[in-house]
DNA sequence: ATGACCGCTGGAAGCGGA
């Protein structure tokens, strides 16, 4: 089972970039950031000619998060990550998808540093560490997956100090990235390459992509019960070289076929202590 | 490095992104 997370610099814009990849590479789930469309703009019919079906949350210009499944029609747990009634932007959506929960996020960049949007940031990314603890206590396998907006360590981005005062590095982001992965969750990328580059950004100015500066900004999160099933993971960094690119490449994990489609019952019996998900795959069966 | 990009809104320049 291949999950992908890709952040698509606007969905309409780069149709022709998504599908081309998706019939290249065929992930089985994508988590999607920067659909910078409306909810009725997202064009479903073209995926699901292309095999996928999607669960999305649009918002006028800006942020949108998505979750497509191949052939599977993606069960919507959550469209909004809890704590914050008044924030509306959309930056989460959370899905189960043949008995693996799929939590696609997309955290706010955070510049300038410091005002007002890195204090947003830090805040949404407490809510985040306050809801994955739910997800990591409630025992059920789980992938985070999306656009952290946070450069984990210093070999996470191509040596500068013009950066600095960036948002991405600060100790402050790092630190919140760090204690979320404390509760037990595995960074997939890393644990299959232990160190190098592992770029999944290449900033559009500078000729950085020409010049490969880039840095690892895309994560995928494992909780305990998928660490095992790992087999590989990396980075399309192809993608990031077609033309009319997203400044992102895809970042994607395989995992063992426990979780593929012939033997996803094992993984479904993983999810029954987990009533709200029985609950919608009830509904979803009527 | 006071940076040369890209896309959005609105219909010009300014903002957001990272």
């Amino acid at each position: 089972m291949k999950i992908a997370t890709f952040n698509i610099n606007n969905i309409n814009k780069r149709l022709r970039n998504l599908l081309h990849w998706l019939e290249r590479e065929k992930p089985d789930v994508v988590c999607l950031q920067e659909l910078k469309t409306e909810q009725h703009g997202f064009p479903a019919d073209s995926l699901r000619s292309a095999g996928y079906e999607a669960v999305w949350v649009g918002e006028r210009s800006w942020n949108g998060v998505a979750i497509l499944a191949h052939e599977q029609l993606p069960i919507l747990t959550r469209s909004g990550l809890p704590g914050d009634d008044h924030d509306h932007q959309a930056r989460y959506v959370e899905a189960a998808v043949r008995g693996v929960l799929i939590a696609c996020v997309y955290l706010p960049n955070g510049n300038p540093q410091p005002g007002p949007k890195f204090t947003y940031k830090l805040g949404w990314f407490e809510r985040l560490i306050v809801h994955a603890n739910g997800l990591m206590t409630a025992g059920v396998p789980v992938v985070l997956a999306g656009d952290y907006n946070v450069v984990p360590t210093p070999q996470d981005i191509y040596p500068t100090r013009s950066l600095d005062k960036n948002a991405l590095v600060q100790p402050a982001s790092r630190e919140a990235f760090q204690r979320l992965l404390n509760q037990g969750w595995t960074d997939a990328l890393r644990r299959m390459h232990p160190s190098g580059p592992l770029w999944t950004f290449w900033d559009y100015k500078f000729d950085r992509w020409q010049a490969n500066k880039g840095m690892r900004l895309d994560h995928l999160l494992l909780s305990p019960q998928l660490t095992d099933l790992l087999i590989d993971a990396d980075v399309d960094r192809w993608v990031r070289g077609e033309d009319n690119a997203s400044d992102h490449a895809p970042a994607w994990i395989e995992l063992d076929s426990q979780c593929s489609p012939e033997n996803a019952g094992n993984a479904r019996a993983a999810l029954g202590d987990f009533p709200s998900l029985r609950s919608k795959r009830r509904l979803a069966a009527r």
